[in-house]
DNA sequence: CGGTGTGAAAGTTTTCACAGCG
DNA sequence: CGCTGTGAAAACTTTCACACCG
């Protein structure tokens, strides 16, 4: 991987943007979508940055790879810069998804209310074992994977969710990308191989597990995120 | 964030290694132990960077903050890097984990069978709602979550993981570290704010599917180049 | 040979520090 | 004033390239 950065054809820049510069946005877009819920008007970097264990100039340097959202002496409008994220993020629009099987996971990720506050659904659900198909779950029924391609195509669908066993998830993969699919998150604990135009996240939860362990095994010491109003003048 | 290293006193290096080495161990211990149970006996950094998407230099660097693991002109061996690997990351002996929040996911979360193969078992799970409490999902009987700290006392008990809505995330997680717990996997989409001795992994499972919207945007966007639209801060 | 381990170089990301604005 | 936006410096991570090994 001789770089970790995405091509943008952005208009207030022609620049490339780093992978972990867009995964801070989407955690300063959830903050900032829980402020304006609590009725602030205004955030400034440094306190955005303290909500989340960055730095004040990390939060403006983020900003500053797409345009200029802020307002000097003041910070930074909720409401504007919600949207001006979402169009970055291009969670603006509404996005179907399909996702590939309806186990255990795969019925939670049915119920999971999290995705359509992001614009997210879940448009199909299909699985490969003839007992699950036809059943209806979350309100949804569960087709054939064999008809993955007609739906994908009549949906206009970009995005799938891979919830089935590892030794599966490479063959419906496969099948995802034969079928149109654009993007992949994938659950399931193996690394996919893909073809370069098709864009992969993994969630891996016993590496999430793994890590934490880790992490707990050698004490390490966190020197961020520590946001309670404990503070009293900052200054 | 002054610094994404961590302190180690680990025998073979009293250096800090950086967080980002440690996300890669476990891919190359995922895939190792898929290679083991393919019968395969030895591995290149190269062989192991290509099934990944990293450079040999990268592989053997990464195994170099810890030790010494290969043998020149032959690679490494899956069992013994499996093994050192189990050591250095903490999976070698089985790690007892509470979970709380006994809804959907939750639900599905019992029954996953990934944790165990890395040595977690969620060894108690919790709920605040009368209606969960006492039954039994996955064969496991839901606890009031008033029993917590009682559980992770008995039972030695230093992982957790929250799987609630995000209004009662930042509760739950104030009750797990009360009750002595080291590190939480955190499924609500909030930022928690925690004290520093206490390690978190966040999995935002609409963020992640925020990142694909991005990447799969960004990647067809070519040679489109429009004129900057007015932007309203300080330009 | 085919491969590891590792300094040094190259490249990337974060922090600093300050001009400028409302 | 308080805060943004941004070059420049510092810190960090990745890649290179090569001595050395079986």
């Amino acid at each position: 991987m001789p770089d970790s950065r995405i091509p943008s054809g952005d208009p207030p820049s022609d620049q490339s943007v780093p992978k972990v510069v867009v995964s801070r946005l989407s955690l300063y877009l959830r903050e900032l979508q829980r402020l304006q819920a609590s009725g602030q008007q205004t955030i400034s970097s440094g306190q955005l940055g303290a909500l989340l264990g960055f730095s004040d100039a990390q939060v403006r340097k983020d900003l500053g790879f797409f345009g200029q959202f802020g307002y000097p002496g003041v910070g930074y409008r909720c409401d504007e810069l919600i949207h001006a994220m979402r169009d970055i993020l291009g969670t603006n629009h509404r996005w179907p998804v399909v996702m590939v099987g309806a186990g255990n996971l795969g019925q939670a990720l049915l119920g999971y209310r999290g995705f359509g506050r992001q614009n997210f659904t879940i448009e199909a659900a299909f699985d490969a074992d003839p007992a699950k198909v036809g059943g209806t779950v979350q309100g949804l029924v569960i087709r054939h994977i064999d008809d993955l391609p007609r739906v994908v195509r009549e949906k206009g669908i970009r995005l799938g969710m891979i919830v089935v066993p590892a030794e599966r998830a490479q063959e419906v993969a496969d099948r995802l990308v034969a079928a149109g699919i654009e993007g992949i998150v994938n659950f399931a604990p193996v690394t996919l191989a893909l073809p370069p135009h098709v864009q992969t996240v993994a969630v891996d939860l016993a590496i999430e597990l793994e890590q934490l362990s880790f992490a707990v095994t050698n004490k390490l010491a966190k020197a961020v995120a520590e946001p309670p109003p404990a503070e009293p003048g900052s200054g």
